[in-house]
DNA sequence: TTGTTTTATATGATATCGCATATTATATTT
DNA sequence: AAATATAATATGCGATATCATATAAAACAA
């Protein structure tokens, strides 16, 4: 009977849901490629929430903190901690904002810039590895797929 | 002077390096795309990670933990805290591999692989809403490329 | 003004995560 | 076989992340 077979090939992947589910797509890609970078990040001594803070404060210095954490992909109380940490550090500096004293404005100091730049520069030096090595001749249109994306998400909640 | 001219525009984006970066273009469409799943996971009362842990069974019963922790994107040790967990809760049960009983391979229970199929077809339908709202045409594409990703830095260590 | 609501950030308690290493089992070498 | 090396999982601890809420300022209403 049919229920027999069942029995067979229970080693190949039958249904296979994750592997061709884009979440999971995004999320692998994301989480093997980032990995390599945050090897180099690491050994530079900066975690990862601080390189992405460095990182949106070199694009965009003087943000407020939720924004900052929206960008940075954090929630805002984690953010608070790690600025703390980073100011201990002399990496970044708090200011409140003059017009509305609620808002606290972050801003890379000397040596958080720097460190920042060297950082970048590393950045792109590895993503030019990255997509040279995974010979991606399409990277402008998933780039600009992925930039589509992350806009509809963030206009839409 | 030219130095003038540097203060004019600091509202303006203008370097830019996070907007073009690759794995900063992943991490964020991943993190905003997941995040919308994950409130709909957490409503069930399901964790992420075991949420993951879930779905990879669902795929694949009977993994071992150092196989699964690579599927379900976390380290190894906190794979084995999530799985006592989840034991505790009847979702999964550990059987030591008879052929090397170093080994210890995870089933999904009953309840575990009920509650699997429920959240999939939830994930399916989030899925499903997600693309005609982000009016992908070229879905098959993505994740074809996001496949080939994935596998070239998987077998590149 | 005073009271109420909303917004921005900080804080504290708790759970999660990750590193280093312990434990146990297998493989390899002598 | 005994000793050593390697592999798979578990454990302890410190760091990180998250939730709920506190604090403080601004906006709004009465």
């Amino acid at each position: 009977m049919d229920a027999d077979l069942k029995e067979i090939d229970t080693h190949e992947k039958e249904s296979g849901f994750v592997d061709g589910y884009l979440l999971y797509l995004l999320a692998s890609a994301s989480h093997l490629a980032s990995g390599q970078f945050h090897e180099e990040i690491r050994g530079a001594g900066v975690r990862v929430p601080e390189w992405r803070v460095l990182a949106c404060l070199r694009d965009n210095d003087g943000q407020m903190v939720t924004q900052l954490a929206r960008f940075a992909l954090m929630e805002q109380s984690h953010l608070t901690k790690t600025i703390d940490q980073m100011t201990e550090r002399g990496l970044v500096t708090r200011r409140s904002d003059e017009a509305d004293r609620r808002r606290v404005r972050i801003f890379l100091s000397g040596k958080g810039r720097e460190l920042a730049g060297k950082l970048v520069k590393q950045a792109s030096a590895h993503e030019e590895r990255l997509i040279r090595q995974l010979g991606m001749s399409d990277i402008v249109q998933v780039k600009s797929f992925l930039s589509r994306m992350i806009e509809t998400l963030e206009n839409n909640e």
